[in-house]
This record gives structure tokens, sequence and C-alpha cells, in this order.
DNA sequence: GCAACCTCCTTAACGTTGTTAAGTAGCCGT
DNA sequence: ACGGCTACTTAACAACGTTAAGGAGGTTGC
């Protein structure tokens, strides 16, 4: 079947093979097999476009790197850093959730390459141009980056999951478990309901604390 | 070998060895049959115990929120809400890194006991005491949480790991690579070098944020 | 124009993993 | 003494990541 005329293989198209593989099958599904045959190929075929599994799942997290940031640079046209903080992490958000187990595979890879070093030095250069040390600045971006990479590792693990049926956690159960606790038990409702308002808070008051803290 | 005396493993038992493994052989080497090597028995008599391995990991990021949360209760005696909220993100942060890949193994689980609610809700007690409304204490508790779990991560994946001699990431060979980006050179000798340093300052900027932003 | 070569894939296989099925030694109540 | 529960063993399975060996097809050297 599709027997194509010396159209290879390349890196780029495994990844993407991977990517997609990711949202319908999930971290657990991601085998080399099953990306293979994605591609009408074996899975030691694979083998010759990428070292071993390990540098796979670093090519797909410098993937959704380089594909967020493509987005962030629209969005740093705002010029104020604040506006630029909240939307490059809104963005990183974002990307980590349209894959299914994202910030997962995000947080555990190490980058292939520097395509992110020149958005992060405009982010942090609207930092220091708005009175941030150098270090400073870099501390802000690290607090907010932390903050979010934990926030959507949380949301992914605990949520519904949109892209099978899974519900989430039961809160309704959850709340009777915890009865005899019942800031804890009301707790659940506020944290493991919407997402995105949480994210937002939390991000807002990370913004308001940095700026109180670290801005010289 | 050791002709035990009707002296049977239990599930504690077994989730203590997993624990000292995961520290000797990291989240890789944690197969059952290592485990089960450890208590002098073969590994499908670990699922007499124990559902199957998930299950096993949850009881273990369960164990690690106990054993957390024992230290917190001696740290709450300090009153303030921010001495504790400090304190318990403090508490967090060193119990996670107790473990190899310990904030994987933890955010990756559900846990299997309420054991945690005494605990959060006497925490969430002192913030709504101090003014905070139910829920924006518990958006003031998440937005830490969230930030501490992701710090964690980051820290155990990037920094030098005490079990093994990985020395961590080349910021040598990073600053050379980023070598057009001044910036975000030097921003990862602030973020990689002096993780204690760097989680008490985000963590200070988080607490005033949540202060300004979430105290009524 | 043929042989050597490189590229990119296949088939086969290995060791290891989580997990299940089936059997078995010791204890317990009757 | 005997059936039954508890807690394990041995054996085996399918699936995984990965390696070794080989082969088809185009390109190059002479």
């Amino acid at each position: 079947m599709t027997p194509q005329r010396t159209p290879k293989l390349d890196r780029a198209q495994v990844v993407d093979a991977a990517l997609t593989l990711l949202n319908e099958a999930g971290l657990d599904g991601l085998t080399l097999r099953a990306i293979a045959a994605r591609l009408d190929v074996k899975a030691p075929a694979l083998y010759w476009h990428v070292k071993d599994k390990q540098a796979l799942l670093d090519e797909m997290a410098t993937e959704m790197m380089r594909r967020m940031t493509g987005r962030a640079e629209e969005a740093r046209r705002a010029g104020d850093w604040r506006e630029n903080y909240l939307r490059t992490m809104r963005t990183l958000r974002a990307e980590l959730l349209r894959y299914r187990d994202g910030a997962k595979v995000y947080s555990g890879a190490r980058f292939t390459d520097t395509g992110y070093a020149a958005g992060l030095d405009a982010s942090l250069r609207l930092l220091v141009d708005a009175g941030f040390t150098p270090a400073a600045a870099a501390r802000a971006w690290q607090t907010a980056y932390s903050y979010t990479i934990g926030y959507v590792i949380e949301e992914q693990a605990m949520g519904p999951n949109p892209f099978d049926g899974d519900e989430g956690y039961d809160l309704d159960a959850r709340a009777e478990r915890l009865a005899a606790h019942p800031l804890a038990a009301e707790s659940g409702r506020v944290m493991f309901q919407d997402f995105d308002e949480g994210f937002e808070q939390g991000l807002a008051a990370v913004l308001a604390g940095v700026e109180a803290t670290l801005l010289g």
C-alpha cells in the first residue's frame, strides 16, 4: 500500500506522528510500534531518524516549545511587560493543554535546540527595561514558569480529560470523604472545577508578587 | 535464606521498600521484580498486597504526603498564616527532594487516603481567620502548591542529582550556545544554580502576591 | 555498464517489563 | 484428620524498547 516514490520519512514526520498519537492514546499508548504503524513503517525504522525513545520525547517537547514561541511572538507586540508576562504564560498553558499529558512530556524533557532563546531573551529584556535587574528578571520568569508547569500538571492529572471521556475526579465523593474537614472539602470544588479561572487568579497573584518583591 | 516464621509481608513494607529503591535506582529502576527481590520475595507476591503498579505509585505518593503532613504539623504552631504558608511549602519541597524523581512520582498520583485533609483544613483555617474567603484561601493554597510542584519538578530534572553523581546541566555549555542572547544565557546561571535561594525568592513573591490580590 | 556504496527500510530476535494463571506450603477451626 | 483460608511460588504471556543482520533502490566511480 502507498508504494511511495523515494519520498522518505524524516525526523519531523516522526515527531509529528508521535504528537498526534499522544493525543489519541496518551503517554501509555505512545509506543514506538504504534508510532511506526501510523507512518506505514516498522518500529526499528524509527531508529534511523531518532536515537532512542527519550530523544524522541525530547524532540516532541522541543516541537511543543517551538509552536509555543511562535504564538508568543505575536503576543509580544503588547510592549508592556505585564501584558507580555501574562500572555506568555497563558500561551504556555494553552500549548501544554493541546496535548494529552502535555505537561508531563514537556517537563521531563530537555530541549534539542535553542529556538526558545530569542523569545526568552526578548521577554527578559522587557523586564529589565522595566527596572528589574537581570537576575531578578530571571527569577520573575522562573517563578511564573514553575507555577504554570505545576498548575497544568495538576490540571491534566485531576481535571476532566478532553481527549477521552474521563470526567475526572469525582468532587462530590471527595467532599463526602472529607466531611470532617469542611474547608478542605470545599477547597476541592474551588481547585478542581474552573481551571481557567483558577489559573488566571494564581497568575495574577504571581504577577503582583513579582512586581512587589523583585522589581527594584 | 531467612526462613521467617509466619512474619508476613504487608502493604506498608512494600511501599517502604519501593521508596528506598526509588532513591537507589530512580524511577526507571523501580521495577516490581527489584522491589520484590529487596523483600526476599518473587514479583507476583506483590500482587497480594497491591492491585497493580499504579496503585503502588499512588501508595508511595500517599506515604510521602503522610510524612510531609507529619512534619508540617509541628510547623503549624507558628500561628501566623504567613509563617505557616511558607513553612508548609518548604516542607513540601524538602519532602519531594528526599526522593529521586520525588516530584514526578508525587504529582502523577492520586492519594489513597484522606490523611492530608486535617492538615489542609488547618492551613486553610489560618487563612480564613486572617480574612481570606474560603474560595480565596483555596486559591492561595493552590497557587503556592502549583508553584512548588513545578519548581521541584524542574529542579529534579535539571539540577545536580544528589543520589548518583550527575552534576546536572552544563551551564557553561548552555551559556555558550546562547551567546547571541545574553539575557537568556545569563538567566541559566540564575535559575539553575542556587535552587534553595531561587525557591525562596519565588515563594516570597507568591506570598506577597496572594496577600495583595486574594486577601479581602 | 557493472560493481561498489550509501540510504533507508524489513525481518528476526533478545532481554525486560507488568501481569495472570495455576499450583502449593503452612496455619486455623472443627 | 480434614477442608479452607492466607500468602506465597513457578510458569507463562503479551508487549515493550532496542539491536543485529540483511535487502531493495538509487547514486557514484571507473
